[in-house]
DNA sequence: CAAATAAAGGACATTTTTATCCTATTTATT
DNA sequence: AATAAATAGGATAAAAATGTCCTTTATTTG
């Protein structure tokens, strides 16, 4: 469904709002402990949602990653997929042809937008706020 | 959503699907033609549904790819999906932990689960022949 | 100002997916 | 029986995704 850096992308979202709401600031190497994800690639990944301002990010000593309070509840899941993985979740046709198109459907074309328009729905309307007070409450979990 | 493979899969599945209820069994070259797709790469995959039973292959001259009527009705997408991507899209984490667990879920479990069930149960219900008809009409297309 | 710390970024390595090529096997036709 | 047509399958190549390493840049602290 998402690819390994969109996985590792959200996870680590989760869990920089998660500190944040403690307003902890969290480094690249915490980050990828507490999600279980490869350090250098997940710096990456971080680097690339910091420079589409899903996170915020501080150099130097005391620095790391955060987000606002404010921007938790702003920044949707669809923001990290796209910044990541582009819009072809989005807009691709499910059976591969070159673009989606209602005009000259392909032959999941119908079936398929329906699935896609909820997948897409649901990715606009989830909030980091959300993901995170799951996990605070422990309820929830980023690695196992 | 789906691999290359499982695109051309589908495709070549629902093109042989077609061109069998007009009774005609069809080539490798004639469906990578008519469904836009790379040849060799294609053949194998024909290889895989046909050692999976999702079409049937005949040797020799004369030979080519094609399937029952009757088959077409119990063929289902997800049988294509599951024979050559496997099973990670019905049973997989959406944000990648080893397994999707429902009592140590992920902070996208309960959203993602929906999203996924309503997949399975599309596919599970899609049968060869409902893809077929559509196209049979000039409705769909599998290439543009 | 010097040193230490942390993200940014470039270069490279590995693995997986996608794609091609060639040979072997099966089978219809002559 | 010989030939030709078609799928099966092995070996290899190319491209993309994933992952690592090392240097640069910014910033805090002593
Ligand atoms: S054309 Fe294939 S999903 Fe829309
Ligand atoms: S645990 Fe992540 S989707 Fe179920």
């Amino acid at each position: 469904m998402f690819s390994k850096a969109c996985e590792y992308g959200i996870r680590a979202a989760v869990y920089v709002a998660l500190q944040s709401l403690d307003g902890r600031r969290v480094s690249v190497n915490e980050i990828a402990e507490e999600i279980d994800s490869p350090i250098a690639f997940t710096a990456k990944i971080l680097q690339q949602l910091s420079r589409s301002k899903v996170i915020h990010s501080v150099k130097g000593p005391t620095g790391g990653f955060e987000l606002d309070r404010t921007e938790m509840d702003t920044v949707k899941l669809s923001m990290i997929v796209h910044a990541i993985d582009g819009d072809d979740i989005y807009i691709g046709c499910g059976l591969g042809l070159k673009e989606c198109n209602a005009n000259q459907p392909c032959p999941l074309h119908d079936k398929f937008v329906d699935i896609r328009t909820d997948l897409k729905n649901m990715l606009e309307n989830t909030s980091l706020y959300e993901l995170a007070t799951g996990l605070e409450v422990g309820l929830t979990y980023l690695k196992r």
